[in-house]
DNA sequence: CCTACCGATCGGTAGG
DNA sequence: CCTACCGATCGGTAGG
């Protein structure tokens, strides 16, 4: 009973820290910020997390396993290459723009505050997830879809997606499922 | 002559804090940090400039003002549209992502950390850049050699080019030349 | 541009 | 998880 009570604030210090580091960034907010939106005292924090950096790295990780069953489950099915692109590109872009997805953002806007041990960690699950781009473009590519299958191809596609972040606007331009068959257009052509 | 030194002592300032602003982020570079790496007293920085964020502003603009010449210039030029978008794309990749070029790297990194007014100033030199791209971009779409000229397709290309700083190693993987011919195969095909 | 300094804030800790 | 606290650092300033 008590031991869940603990993870529950613990589960809400991840996940007021995810919006906060969003919205202002790493180094803007700080742990007395967190303690304050959770209702703790400024010392409190860190019964449950070593330090910032472990919060940090706990936001990440957090976003990573929370995203990777999906698109897990979109590579493994059987739709065909042009339909599973879009379908993780769409997976995707839910993750990193979808209302209260404050995770993955995150960890795009704050990599380099990780320290080296704790990059290495969290790269293991970031790992897993360019795996699964890498094992769709190589699809498309068999299936001649893709105007090349290189390791820069891959940077530049996910580079682009991953870039919506910085402009994306929800409720003004393009939604979530337009940007998807933009960038499905753009890399694949208009004709399946 | 002294107004010429106090200009080289406010450039060195500008070159140094773009330099560590770029490796460690504005809010991990100290003012006591740009003071150090160019002789100065911890309180000097503040005689050339009013606050930290306008030294950043000022490597922005910096860098904005550097970059627009040669990207005008490829624009105003005569090229063939698929030869003007390699052009431009190979200008954009030497100012993200070449020796010495810091000043765009922190734009796109410390965007957020500019004060509302700062940013609308360095906004207008943004502007500008922007401006350029949509016309090249445009020009690709009325030579019927781009797949969309919407908004959007402009913002995933400029992302895909801009997101290089997060993982390109010089030395390392493709080169500039190589990574500018790669987004215009994905781009616009392998054949003109 | 330096000297000397200030108020504020910050991550983190000991002890309970 | 709170109380009470510390040492360090930081952006910025007055006066010269």
């Amino acid at each position: 009973m008590s031991a869940v009570i603990a993870d529950n604030r613990r589960a809400d210090l991840v996940r007021v820290a995810a919006r906060l580091f969003r919205e202002r960034g790493f180094d803007g907010t700080s742990t007395r910020d967190i303690a304050d939106a959770v209702g703790m005292r400024s010392g409190s924090p860190f019964y449950h997390f070593r330090s910032k950096q472990e919060l940090l790295a706990a936001v990440m990780e957090q976003g990573l396993v929370a995203g990777l069953p999906a698109a897990e489950a979109i590579v493994a099915g059987g739709l065909p290459p042009r339909d599973k692109f879009r379908a993780l590109v769409r997976a995707h872009l839910e993750t990193v723009l979808g209302e209260g997805q404050d995770f993955i953002p995150v960890l795009l806007y704050d990599w380099r505050r990780l320290t080296p041990a704790l990059r290495a960690r969290v790269q293991v699950l970031r790992d897993r997830y360019d795996q699964l781009w890498q094992d769709v473009v190589s699809e498309l590519s068999a299936a001649g879809l893709l105007r090349s299958d290189s390791a820069v191809a891959r940077l530049l596609l996910l580079g682009a997606v991953n870039y919506t972040v910085l402009w994306y606007q929800p409720g003004r331009g393009a939604d979530l499922d337009q940007i998807a068959e933009e960038a499905v257009t753009m890399f694949l052509g208009s004709q399946p």
